[in-house]
RNA sequence: GCGAAAGUGGCGGAAUUGGCAGACGCGCCAGACUUAGGAUCUGGUCCCGCAAGGGGUGGGGGUUCGAGUCCCCCCUUUCGCACCA
């Protein structure tokens, strides 16, 4: 083979012989075990980044390790390929959004292609092809024969810059997730939802089945449903008839409740101004407090500011008139948008109460406390759970008996009952935007709203559209897309022109893979059943509470329609670190981008690779270091040396397993070759398994190369001999193969085998070859290292004992003191203890 | 503010179960080969010290024969949540 380590011929020459041999491509096999890698898909931008580099070299570890060890392997990719960025460069350039989606679809599958990726490409799939999206519209219709999809109207979040709604998921510091310096203003629209709410118990209650999820992203998803117990107490309102709904979870501190806040977006506030005795005044109050409300601004901690109203509302446990209040920092949508004050027990409500000198009432103690001799005011609200004092007939009582106690006589007497109150808001899908699935609804002046027939998806994205990007659907302005008739009564009628979030896409393509061009349905159940559950999901953290939680949803959703039969598609979840450099993130703005079609260009794609795994473990985030992928450089160049130079000499040689009497025939230098090869085996077989940390498994076999660097001389006076030598570079190139897969089928080859890596079985590594035989114990007196001993390794511990203490270097440390205790660790090590 | 993770040489990182801290790589230093070296190879490289020895994993305390690892307090960084009643 050639002697000159060429990247460029190796890997082009390896990716056509995978193509050509259909390396790659796999079927649903009953009976086989199967493992399904999945990574997750990218938005075609144009170009690939060293993320994505990054995501699916792990990934393609994985598969090709999983592959070597005999199992069934689905791993796909494809394109998350509706969304704005497309569409705002058609705007800017007047040409159509699919264009450049097609054409950087085709350049980033031919840079993922010059990666050498093990997909299998026939699976490929775009989200933006009717193929494809009538299923998200099927998906949709299925929800509304549901009621799981309903359309309301509400006050959304709006980016300006995307010209279009976003979800709650979406706002990230009250600024769009995909611009960060953009703030979300409001908007007051008609939008449909997915009630992702109704799945909120579920979400929560499945996460035992997700033990293999990192525990930060089931945290952050349970936070963002926010499930919480509480009370809804009504009081009454002075002068006005209807009653004041309140919400609380801790119905235990009601008897300190010394006023009532109100968001000031709450219904009743218009009521109280117009009931008031100074409305103008009011009126203006109640605006200076909304501009300054906890939704209108970004930077947080600012001053509590409220608005007495001039209204009393009646306590229904006490029978107590309290003022009522417009807050600015009582959310409406959260609960009922008013509160309750306890100053006494709530951090926030104890500040705007000292602010405002509305009085503080203590009414839990500590348990244990002397009540009496508890300081009333209080310095600072006590929010823990304890005992009550000071309310009525449920003195003495703890928090929890309490609670039970109260929220059940508030439904004895009529006057509130206990409830359950999420975090998690309905999934706001609508979108004013055009590169999107059209959402499948008609609007008849007769019938009203009406589902689109399941017979007549899709509803095709209509080609010709003006582009203007000002804020309103650009399917409204294609007349021949909005009129249309009405499914029902077959009257003039128009479609909904508004299209879907393109997180419905992603909520469910994996399941596509599987059968990527079923056309008589959006899965084939049966293929389902054999490839899912995902075994391993690879991707970044950003989507913890956005696609993952969205994906759990849709695979609900889809299990109570009857397509599968679980509850959670992903078995195992791995969150990847970002790729940075020069301490941020790689963007343009910042003008520190790596171009991987640069180093596949400089270095090749196994070089590319084989930094990108050794530079950090996969969960960390990873400097980029131009040095240090000169460093990968070189270690691929030293082993393409290594085993170029031998691999002649070896044709003909086998490497087959030894038996006791062959290893009882070993040279000392083969010995020590070999148990060097399996402990490197050893260690990347058992990391494989579990740990994933790459860096380690090529830093050992870093070593590998160094120990057969070391090893040249023996090779040549024949004191290794060609079986143990190709041994050791057959792991080599074996293990090379998961991180530089070109470069060891190219090596593999030269080597004499006819079938590429993948096809070969993973080897299993010799325990017993792997063992040391001899070791060297470190010697401790009082704790400091003084010595080393050099023992057999079956070595007993009385041996052990008595050559630590007649080494010389001990002695000396030892001499005029009384030895108290030795403690030998088999192994590890020799710790003597004097005084 | 609350919650989580982390903090180890000049740098990226290793030490998987409480057992030789710094594997492996980068960088640096010295040398070899060379017309040349930004190729390759060899050796060295935690700090102080000529050495013996001593010190050392953000800081302080503790448990232990023994702590990067376990416990307590503090500091810093990153991430998540941030008026969710």
């Amino acid at each position: 083979m050639d002697s000159n380590y060429d990247p460029q011929a190796i890997e082009a020459k390896w990716q056509k012989r995978w193509a050509d041999e259909k390396l790659f491509e796999t079927e649903a096999a009953l009976g086989r075990k199967k493992y399904y890698v999945l990574e997750m898909l990218p938005y075609p931008s144009g170009d690939i980044h060293m993320g994505h580099v990054r995501n699916y070299s792990i990934g393609d570890a994985l598969a090709r390790y999983m592959g070597m060890k005999g199992y069934n392997i689905l791993h796909p990719i494809g394109w998350d390929a509706f969304g704005l960025p497309a569409e705002n460069a058609a705007i800017k350039s007047q040409r159509h959004p699919s264009e450049f989606t097609f054409s950087y679809i085709d350049r980033m599958r031919g840079q993922l292609q010059r990666l050498g990726v093990s997909y299998d490409w026939r699976r490929e799939i775009a989200s933006c092809v009717p193929e494809y999206y009538r299923w998200n519209q099927w998906f949709f219709l299925k929800m509304y024969e549901r009621g799981l999809a309903y359309r309301r109207k509400s006050r959304v979040n709006w980016c300006p810059e995307c010209e279009t709604v976003l979800a709650n998921e979406q706002v990230v510091d009250g600024c769009c997730w995909r611009h960060e310096e953009t703030r979300v203003t409001e908007r007051e629209l008609e939008q449909w939802y997915l009630k992702i709410t109704a799945y909120a118990d579920q979400l929560l209650d499945d996460m035992k089945e997700l033990v293999r999820w990192p525990e930060r992203v089931l945290t952050m998803q349970k936070n963002w449903i926010g499930k919480s117990l509480g009370t809804f107490v009504d009081f009454t309102v002075s002068g006005l008839w209807k009653p004041l709904r309140i919400f609380t979870t801790r119905v235990d501190t009601i008897f300190g409740c010394t006023a009532v806040f109100l968001a000031p977006e709450h219904p009743l506030v218009e009521e109280l101004v117009a009931s008031s005795k100074e409305p103008t005044r009011l009126r203006e109050d109640v605006e200076r407090i909304k501009s300054s409300a906890v939704r209108a601004r970004v930077e947080l901690n600012l001053d509590k500011l409220g608005v007495d109203s001039g209204f009393t509302a009646r306590n229904p446990y006490n029978g107590e008139a309290v003022p009522i209040w417009l807050a600015n920092f009582v959310l409406m949508e959260y609960g009922t948008g008013a509160i309750m004050a306890v100053p006494a027990h709530d951090e926030r409500d104890y500040e705007f109460c000292s602010a405002y000198r509305l009085p503080i009432r203590t009414v839990i103690v500590p348990e244990g406390t002397d009540s009496a001799a508890w300081a009333d005011p209080p310095l600072k609200a006590m929010v823990e759970y304890g005992r009550l004092v000071a309310s009525g007939p449920y003195s003495g009582l703890s928090s929890a008996e309490a609670m039970e106690r109260m929220t059940g006589d508030a439904e004895a007497k009529g006057f509130g009952e206990g409830t359950i109150q999420y975090r998690i808001k309905d999934w706001g899908i609508s979108r004013q935007r055009y590169w999107g699935t059209p959402i499948p609804m008609v609007y008849c002046d007769a019938c009203g709203i009406v589902p689109v027939a399941e017979k007549d998806l899709p509803v095709i994205l209509p080609p010709n559209v003006k582009l203007t990007g000002r804020g309103h659907s650009p399917l409204a302005d294609v007349p021949e897309f909005v009129h249309t008739t009405c499914p029902k009564c077959a009257k003039p009628a128009r479609r909904e022109t508004d299209t879907m979030d393109t997180f419905v896409d992603s909520s469910w393509y994996f399941y596509r893979y599987t059968d990527p061009k079923i056309a008589t349905a959006p899965i084939n159940k049966d293929v389902v059943k054999y490839w899912f559950p995902v075994d391993q999901y690879i991707g970044g953290i950003e989507h913890a509470i956005l696609h993952l939680i969205y994906m759990r949803f849709f695979t609900k959703v889809m299990r109570d329609i009857g397509l599968v039969e679980f509850s959670e598609p992903v078995a195992r979840l791995f969150t990847q670190g970002m790729v940075i450099k020069d301490g941020a993130k790689m963007s343009k703005s910042k003008g520190n981008v790596v171009d991987p079609t640069e180093m596949f260009a400089k270095y090749g794609a196994d070089t590319t690779r084989i930094y990108m795994l050794f530079a950090a473990p996969p969960e960390k985030d990873l400097d980029w270091s131009d040095a240090g992928i000169e460093g990968a450089a070189r270690f691929v160049n030293r082993v393409y040396r290594l085993v170029a130079k031998h691999a002649g000499k070896l044709e003909g040689v086998r490497a087959g397993k030894l038996r006791a009497k062959d290893k009882a025939a070993l040279t000392a230098e083969e010995r020590r070759l070999l148990r060097k090869a399996h402990q490197t085996l050893r260690h990347v077989t058992e990391d494989m398994e579990e740990r994933w940390h790459f860096n380690t498994d090529i830093a050992i076999s870093m070593e590998l190369v160094n120990d057969l660097t070391d090893l040249e001389a023996a090779v040549a006076a024949g004191k290794i001999r060609p079986a143990a030598h190709r041994t050791a570079l057959e792991f080599l190139v074996t293990i090379l193969s998961l991180f530089a897969p070109h470069v060891a089928d190219e090596l593999w080859e030269g080597l004499g085998h006819a079938e590429p890596l993948l096809k070969v079985s993973w080897p299993a590594f010799d325990a017993e070859l792997a063992a040391e035989d001899e070791l060297e114990l470190p010697v401790q007196v009082n704790g400091k290292l003084r010595a080393r001993i050099r023992v057999a390794a079956s070595a007993s511990e009385e041996e052990i004992r008595t050559r630590a203490l007649a080494e010389e270097k001990v002695i000396q440390h030892l001499s005029g003191r009384q030895v108290v205790k030795v403690i030998v660790v088999p192994q590890k090590l020799v710790s003597i203890v004097v005084k």
